[in-house]
DNA sequence: CATTAATGTTTACAGACGTAGTCGATTACG
DNA sequence: CGTAATCGACTACGTCTGTAAACATTAATG
């Protein structure tokens, strides 16, 4: 099933794109907006406009950094969190995702759908 | 038995888009191509490419007409299916879903990006 | 008519996701 | 020093998704 036939650690990790969720994504951008950020900061970026706890925000967090598309740094008791992945990356790999899906690959459709 | 007691939106006009999986993209797919197909016909489309059974074929059309995106016609003891929305509105919805998370909506930038 | 083949419906189950509470450790504060 | 505030880790839990088997019904076939 996996799409991509590619197989993990050795030496360099080179992973595609770790699947960031929809809820993720918003913690991504937080990160990516300004870093390194604690899971506060983030939540006072994120928390308000989504209705989130703090403890939705630590979860998230984990998550990435399980999924390693965010590193952390410990600044005393608390961690610091920073994103791992470029957001253009990410940008990329989800725009690309979009066009195999819809259109073959070709972007000009996808062109032609937005411009209408 | 299942009378199908359900429907308490009384009367809307039109739903926004019912959330297409991943698997149920590619069912939907198969009957934009052609239809109205049974579900053996379907499998045949997607079944060898996603290495699924019928039973998964099944599950994912049902649960396509619980959304609504796929309608059912009768056809002696089987059923024929076909799609309830059109391919051109999905592709719409969903290339505007993506400019919208990562773009905030502006298409340029995503052009600028296919087009490196 | 009794089996068998085909087909939709129900049920299953693991993993991801959204959302958050609890717990143990640590730090800060009085 | 004792207690409160903080923080990450662990746990929870309902829903969605991917994948499919079991089941019931019915049509076909011998």
């Amino acid at each position: 099933m996996s799409a991509t036939p590619e197989d993990e650690m050795s030496g360099q990790p080179e992973r595609a794109s770790p699947e960031i969720s929809g809820a993720e994504h918003a913690v991504m951008e937080a990160l990516w907006q300004r870093s390194p950020l604690t899971a506060q900061e983030v939540c006072e970026e994120v928390c308000g406009p989504r209705g989130w706890s703090l403890a939705t925000v630590k979860t998230l967090l984990s998550r990435l950094v399980a999924k390693q598309a965010v590193e952390t740094e410990p600044d005393g008791k608390r961690f610091l969190y920073s994103p791992r992945m470029e957001r253009s990356d990410y940008v990329g790999t989800e725009s690309r995702r979009l066009v195999d899906r819809l259109f073959g690959g070709r972007a000009a459709p996808l062109f032609a759908h937005l411009a209408q």
